[in-house]
DNA sequence: ACATCGTTTCGTATTTTTCCGAAATTTCAA
DNA sequence: TTGAAATTTCGGAAAAATACGAAACGATGT
């Protein structure tokens, strides 16, 4: 049962009350991706990267699979109404689709090509 | 037309994701009330939830109506669909279900009473 | 064992937020 | 016009959030 007290959600609204965080949250909406794959789409320090989805998965909107060295991240499945709705509400954000236009692109190249080509 | 841009969402994400704000937001889905009412009902000093509902109107959730000293306070009309979301998880709380049960004894006083009794 | 790569944690300077009493403001009423 | 009541703004100290390079960590391949 989910938990939907007063401390969670507001737990919850305030993971997702950030640019960065809210982005990730959209840009997983369109499937798993790799950290590296998050951080090269977003054009942003993998330090960054992984501090926003440290706050979502403690908030509770991402999980994440372990394959080797990588790590992808993806939606957590069957949530709260709320959740749904800040979910659905950032993948739907300009910003986000944008966003998205690249993940193809990069997806194509294969995670250890796009990992490599993080530090010119 | 709302704006849905990633600044425009985060605003209105953070003015939700604080205790106070949310519990406002959800005891004036119940309907209207004075600014003095939900000082009362929520325990507050007047200067907490004067301030709570500056970022809630800022933000676009709630609108004012003035009445002499009073100011009525209310849920803004025909929102965004997240902003709808957002509403309805605060009016579920259960810690507003508990402030809920206590407005109709405020309303029964009428708001001079109720005002008056504030600074004892 | 070593070097490397993806990722996380740490250090930390900077900014933002929070909270509430005091003071200011506005409105009504006597 | 004076006073009182409702609300907002202000001050400012304390707590929290931010951002990102550097360092640490863990897994892989040679």
């Amino acid at each position: 049962m989910p938990d939907r007290s007063l401390k969670t959600v507001v737990e919850q609204l305030k993971a997702v009350a950030h640019p960065l965080r809210l982005r990730v949250l959209g840009l997983l909406a369109g499937g798993e991706l790799c950290v590296c794959q998050v951080a090269e789409v977003l054009q942003v320090p993998a330090s960054s990267v992984s501090e926003a989805l440290r706050e979502l998965r403690r908030a509770g909107f991402v999980v994440e699979r372990k394959e080797g060295r990588w790590v992808h991240v993806s939606l957590a499945p069957s949530q709260t109404p709320l959740v749904e709705a800040l979910t659905l509400a950032a993948a739907e954000l300009p910003e986000v689709a944008e966003d998205r236009s690249r993940v193809p692109a990069v997806r194509g190249l294969g995670v250890p090509a796009v990992c490599q080509k993080q530090q010119p």
